[in-house]
RNA sequence: GGGCGGUUAGCUCAGCUGGUUAGAGCGCCUGCCUUACAAGCAGGAGGUCGCAGGUUCGAGUCCUGCACUGCCCA
């Protein structure tokens, strides 16, 4: 059957029929293995995106990488599981429904809580899943069996699990703290959802007189400065140093707070520092984290002046109902007028504002739910610390184990309706908590069956922290935990670290301590040196910012954002993969430019003829020719039933061998960039632009040509073209399947390539004296053609050259490439004569030889001149160096022999080259 | 204020543990529809590697300082 490919290709139409077809043959499910497995496992969690979400470039370079690293693994033989699934986004998701309600005229409040979560759920079904649609279309090889929400039965079931486990150990508390308010949103959020931004404020001086603080009738005030006035209102003291002279009269004393008249202490506190402001300072303990801890070491009464809508409430006296801002007016207006406000400065503040809504923080005292972060931490710094984890690239764990020796504890407890529900329940009579796995019945405490659920739901990274153990089975032991825990690697952006990795770190080793790994399995995938399976994974690989085109960072606001699935519409998604691996430097970020795409696009083009052109000679040589050394080998890594029969044959068996090894090496190190552009240049640079211009002579098909030399030719295309692909499948799955299942004609050995081995260099294909010698009659082609160009030769005349080499093998090969000579280089004849052709003008030299073009047009003296001069600059200046360090005897003890040596050869070679240049510059009578 | 980075060709970036005369893509210039590919082919121009010191036989690469710049945390 021959071969029909269109001229120029198209993604759109054979990307989404793979796609298909991958999902539909289940390629990529892993069934647990069983007891004895002894290959090597590769596991990979996908970092679960919003169930909101939409895919966006991060997502897609994200996945690319982990696909690439996926797809490698599976074809060198691992049992590679790549997790999917979605998270719940309990603010997110909670928004969008509410969003949509607004619409129909409904409020959740009115709704009542069992029905809004209804409704979500249905939004989950209808909508949960579209961005997991959008990643079958980048080809995303994950194992769609598997594929979880971290809402699911089971994994709430380990949520609430994990929640009563720790309340037990009392790493769970609950308490009155002050915690990060969103008024927006109505909830608690945790530190790391507070963005902090740098405002031009005021800064606001308020005298508050003190009580019997003067002798006569001149009252004494103590001032204070205050960004926010309006927490005046809940005042409970003032502080000041205890070292401070200034106020050493005043201990002991009382103030009155202004507008409210109630008497407050004077004390003494760290919380006060003398070269700040006045040296004194308003303690507010229900408003401010920090006066809330010294509120606690004074005992001081905490007044929360705000409700949960940042109203100012009854506590606030005459400005209760007021807005935070409005009431803070209405207090600089009363305090002014009563003269209580002293001075208004201005001052640089960093407000804290919601992540999500850019609404103000407000700190605010509430009852919440918190993790006692220490004892995790502590295990979980050490996990990074001792090598059981490696962060890649290296200096994130420095930026990791320095927010982990900062933590917090974790404020968990989210006023919201949508996530897993806290497992404690209130008895309405004696006012006993209970956390339980079970709704309880009756109060334990005093038998009374009044118990209320706690509203609050858990902070949706309480729940995705846990998935590494919890999808593959936890609570219950199974053997997928044997197997594939602790997973292999977490690919990652580096803006979730903390959120996301920290956490899954922490969970981790302490809810897995203990466990072991399937000995044999944990050998055989490299792990045997490690100590600490209860790890959810060995390695941490941080992966770059996609920016725009301008290096601005991609914002909804800013309009900047580039659309991954509209650049895959114009491209291919083979094409943006490419762009975004070949782009991907460990640690730089992407400037993502759609001209690159364009260039790769034109790399799956440049594919795709190579491709036609391979079939239309298969089609003519022998139409049944497929892959493969005739023996019925199927696993072959590197290329098979090669063979060697000319110097090209030589050189790209050998070139395939040290690209493939390349490959390799730098896929383990997520080196992806060079990954991708070592595939890129050899396939283009080498394999199309030589190889095949090399062998089209041997693929003569006419009356009386040596139809066995073509055959050889073509099986040899073929095969080197397989293992190309396979090389190159990992980054572009799609039009490498297409191509590689028509190589195969249909019968193929693997349902697919990506189960097709992954090529691995051979010691024994490598060629140096190959390489060595195409890389001579590359130069020599090359040079003629500058020759032709610099002549002005029109480009259909075939010209005679004279060539020199003083090296007899050298110029028996360029005598047995003669042919390659004359049809790359337009040559009509070459004429090897016995003198250095240095002094003839216009003839170029090399260390290894000298060509002339024979042709009646001269040469442009001027710029022949300029050109040689450039040259000998060049070579004086190496020629200089060189000598200089030759000539010392410190290098000649310290330098590594083969530097040496190799310094000394293309001393040598530079020194001939020298000579050649001087004497043509002297023929052409150049000054 | 604390921490981590960046500065290499017109643009976007490589250059891993110091070792040939510093590379790529895009853009630019010149010439070509050479029967796989004009999304192509061939040839070419373009860099005192931010600045100043230092270590070393040897520095784009290591150290110090400075300048500019980005990010994270408080």
């Amino acid at each position: 059957m021959p071969h029909e490919l269109p001229k120029a290709y198209e993604p759109g139409a054979i990307e989404m029929r793979w796609a298909d077809y991958w999902i539909k043959e289940k390629l990529f499910s892993v069934p647990t293995p069983p007891p004895g497995e002894t290959r090597p496992v590769f596991t990979l969690l996908l970092p679960p995106p919003n169930v909101t979400g939409r895919l966006h470039m991060g997502h897609m370079l994200n996945q690319t990488q982990m696909d690439i690293i996926v797809r490698w693994h599976r074809m060198r033989g691992f049992i590679t599981l790549w997790l999917p699934g979605t998270d719940h986004a309990g603010i997110a998701t909670q928004m969008m429904v509410e969003k949509q309600l607004e619409k129909e005229g409904k409020k959740r409040r009115e709704m009542g809580r069992e029905k809004f979560v209804e409704r979500v759920w249905e939004w989950k079904r209808e909508y949960g899943g579209a961005i997991l649609d959008q990643m079958k279309r980048l080809g995303a090889s994950v194992d769609w069996d598997r594929e979880y929400f971290t809402m699911d039965d089971n994994l709430s079931h380990a949520v609430r699990e994990v929640f009563v486990r720790l309340y037990e150990e009392g790493l769970i508390y609950r308490g009155n703290y002050i915690v990060n308010w969103c008024p927006w949103h109505g909830t608690a959020i945790s530190d790391l959802e507070v963005k902090h931004e740098d405002v031009a404020g005021k800064l606001w001086e308020v005298r508050y007189p003190v009580i019997g603080g003067s002798s006569s009738e001149k009252p004494e005030f103590i001032t204070v400065a205050t960004t926010r006035p309006e927490t005046i209102l809940g005042d409970t003291a003032i502080a000041v140093n205890a070292k401070d002279e200034r106020y050493t009269h005043l201990h002991g004393k009382k103030v009155l707070v202004p507008l409210m008249n109630r008497e407050i202490p004077i004390i003494t506190d760290e919380l006060a520092q003398p070269e700040f402001g006045t040296g004194a300072v308003k303690v507010t303990p229900a408003h401010d984290p920090n006066d809330f801890e010294a509120g606690k070491r004074h005992n001081l009464p905490q007044i929360n002046v705000m409700d949960e809508q940042v109203h100012m409430n009854q506590n606030a006296g005459a400005y209760a109902g007021l807005d935070r801002f409005a009431a803070r007016k209405r207090v600089l207006h009363d305090l002014r007028e009563q003269g209580f406000l002293v001075a208004e400065k201005d001052y640089a503040l960093a407000i804290g504002k919601c992540d999500r809504c850019g609404t103000v923080i407000e700190p605010r005292l509430s009852e919440q739910w918190f993790i006692k972060i220490k004892p995790l931490a502590d295990r979980a710094r050490e996990a990074v610390e001792s090598g059981e984890i490696t962060i890649v690239p290296e200096n994130y764990s420095t930026i990791y184990l320095n927010w982990m020796n900062n933590i917090h504890d974790w404020c968990v407890s989210r006023q919201l309706w949508w996530g897993h529900r806290i497992p404690a329940w209130t008895c309405g009579s004696c006012k006993e908590v209970i956390v339980a796995r079970e709704a309880p019945e009756t109060c334990p405490k005093c038998g009374e069956a009044k118990l209320e659920q706690v509203p609050d739901v858990l902070d949706t990274w309480f729940s995705s922290g846990l998935l590494p153990f919890t999808t593959l089975g936890w609570p219950e032991k199974t053997r997928d935990q044997a197997v594939f825990y602790p997973t292999t690697l977490l690919i990652t952006a580096y803006e979730i670290l903390f959120f996301w990795v920290a956490r899954m770190i922490m969970f981790g080793c302490h809810f897995m301590q203990g466990h072991e790994q399937d000995p044999a399995i944990k050998k055989a995938s490299g792990w045997a040196d490690k100590k600490n399976d209860s790890v959810p994974f060995r390695r941490v690989y941080i992966h770059a910012l996609v920016r725009d085109a301008e290096r601005q960072k991609m914002s909804k606001t800013k309009g900047n954002v580039v659309d991954p699935l509209h650049v895959i519409e114009r491209f291919g998604t083979d094409a943006t993969r490419f762009t975004l691996a070949a782009m991907a430097a460990p640690g730089t970020d992407i400037a993502f430019n759609e001209s690159r795409t364009e260039g790769y696009r034109a790399f799956a083009n440049k594919i795709w003829n190579a491709a036609r052109f391979m079939f239309m000679n298969v089609d003519r040589v022998e139409p049944g020719l497929r892959p493969g050394d005739g023996r019925g080998v199927r696993r072959y890594t590197g290329v098979a039933g090669f063979q060697t029969s000319t110097l090209e044959d030589r050189w790209i068996l050998s070139r395939f061998s040290r690209v493939a090894a390349n490959v390799n090496d730098a896929l383990e190190t997520y080196r992806f960039h060079e990954a991708a552009n070592s595939i890129y240049d050899f396939f283009w640079g080498e394999f199309c632009d030589w190889y095949l211009e090399l062998i089209k002579p041997r693929l003569n098909f006419e009356e009386g040509a040596d139809k066995s030399a073509a055959k050889v030719a073509c099986a040899n295309l073929v095969n080197l073209f397989d293992a190309s692909l396979r090389l190159l499948h990992p980054v572009m799955p799609f039009i490498t399947e297409e191509i590689w299942q028509a190589i195969h004609e249909g019968k193929p050995a693997f349902k697919s390539i990506a189960l097709a081995p992954y090529p691995q260099a051979d010691e024994k294909q490598l060629d140096l004296a190959a390489e060595t010698e195409m890389a001579i009659l590359q130069d020599l082609i090359v040079n003629v053609r500058n020759l032709r160009a610099e002549l002005k030769v029109e480009p259909k005349v075939k010209v005679p050259i004279e060539v020199f080499a003083h090296e007899p093998e050298i110029r028996t090969m360029i005598e047995q490439n003669r042919g390659a000579v004359e049809r790359l280089a337009s040559v009509k004849k070459i004429t090897f004569v016995e003198g250095s052709l240095a002094k003839v003008a216009g003839a170029r030299s090399t260390a290894r030889f000298d060509v002339h073009v024979v042709y009646e047009r001269k040469i442009d003296v001027a710029s022949e001149c300029e050109r040689l001069k450039k040259e000998l600059e060049k070579l004086e200046k190496g020629i200089g160096s060189g000598q200089r360090q030759l000539g010392n005897e410190q290098f000649l003890a310290k330098a590594p022999q083969n530097v040496v040596e190799n310094l000394r050869k293309q001393q040598s070679e530079m020194a001939v080259l020298k000579e050649k240049t001087v004497s043509k510059l002297r023929e052409l009578g150049c000054h």
